[in-house]
DNA sequence: AAAAGCCACAACCGCCTCCAG
DNA sequence: GCTGGAGGCGGTTGTGGCTTT
């Protein structure tokens, strides 16, 4: 072990505080004030080191703690500040009067992490959980050279990353972050392999999808409506989900990386399958079995790998 | 009724930063 | 510039109470 517990010293005790101890705690600061914590121990004739006197007054004792259930918007205000400033409970807490940052990261722990994880919020990067994508069934249509299953998939993916997204938008706005504090979106360029990231220039004049900066969620509605016409090429959809990924992808989550590297290798790997699919001679049909051998021995490495969805749970 | 399991949260631990000497 | 003490911080643990079996 490193350092010896401060505790430890001169046999001064630990664990819960008494009733008594509170009292002696409070009556000596409202007197003298804390000073210095180290000596106040001595003065106030308490058995404790001086960090446990600090922490019992500054989470528990301090006169101005509000006590009791975080409130809706306490809680709202708490997850929009999360996802600027990550574990910086200490800030979060400035900004959340009468709360202490030891409240506020127990809260987290025993509520809000849980509830974010159950609405299929990733609680570390607020974006979409990945381990809720159904990528065992994408891979599947891959396999199975079923291009529509396979378009039904990246719909419900993009479907599923554009709602959490938005959601989380909107409590952005509806909590008004102030501006200069920075965001995921403002301080990360993503990083998505070549022939993931999206490119207008080869969207051509008769696309029926538009990359829309300004309004995400009417490209989701736009995704699922022309899923149900079942009027869309592969190359659109394609794009679409580039977009979709760039959009949502965290290039600081190396764990988003490989999944994008590995939905890269799928998607062009599955992008030749459908090609091949659509031939008919029998040369083409031929080396369809060779891409085919080639490209299951390549699915032997790659499934487990998109599949280790543990680091998002 | 009792044991086991689970949950919430107070408290601790060790690392880090700041600052005075 | 270096050192050591003090305070602050975030991660983790211990424990009491509640729920389930």
């Amino acid at each position: 072990m490193g350092r010896v517990p401060c505790c430890d010293k001169n046999g001064l005790k630990k664990g819960p505080w008494t009733p008594e101890e509170d009292q002696k705690l409070i009556d000596y600061i409202q007197k003298h004030g804390h000073g210095t914590w180290r000596t106040l121990p001595k003065n106030a004739g308490l058995a404790r080191c001086g960090k446990s006197c600090r922490l019992r007054w500054a989470n528990y004792l301090r006169p101005d703690i509000k006590r009791g259930r975080f409130s809706l918007e306490e809680e709202e205000t708490i997850i929009q500040l999360h996802s600027v400033l990550g574990n910086k409970w200490s800030a979060i807490a400035a900004r959340l009067p009468g709360r202490t940052d030891n409240e506020i990261k127990n809260y987290w722990n025993t509520h809000i992490r849980k509830r974010l994880l159950r609405s299929g919020i990733d609680p570390v990067t607020h974006r979409p959980r990945l381990d809720l994508l159904n990528l065992s069934s994408l891979l599947n249509a891959v396999l199975f050279n079923q291009p529509a299953q396979l378009n039904a998939e990246f719909l419900r993916l993009a479907a599923n990353l554009l709602q959490s997204q938005n959601q989380n938008q909107n409590l952005l706005k509806r909590n008004q972050v102030h501006e200069s504090q920075p965001t995921y979106r403002q301080t990360i360029t993503p990083q998505l392999p070549s022939s993931l990231i999206y490119n207008p220039i080869q969207m051509g004049n008769d696309s029926q999808w538009r990359y829309n900066e300004a309004s995400s969620s009417n490209l989701g509605e736009s995704l699922v409506a022309n899923n149900n016409k079942n009027n869309y090429s592969y190359e659109n959809m394609e794009q679409s989900m580039s977009s979709l990924l760039y959009e949502a992808s965290n290039a600081e989550n190396p764990s988003y990386q490989k999944l994008c590297s590995n939905l890269d290798s799928v998607i062009s790997t599955s992008a030749s399958s459908v090609t091949l699919n659509n031939s008919s001679t029998t040369n083409v049909q031929s080396s369809k079995e060779d891409e085919k051998d080639t490209y299951c021995s390549s699915l032997d490495f790659q499934i487990p790998d998109l599949l280790d969805m543990s680091d998002f749970i």
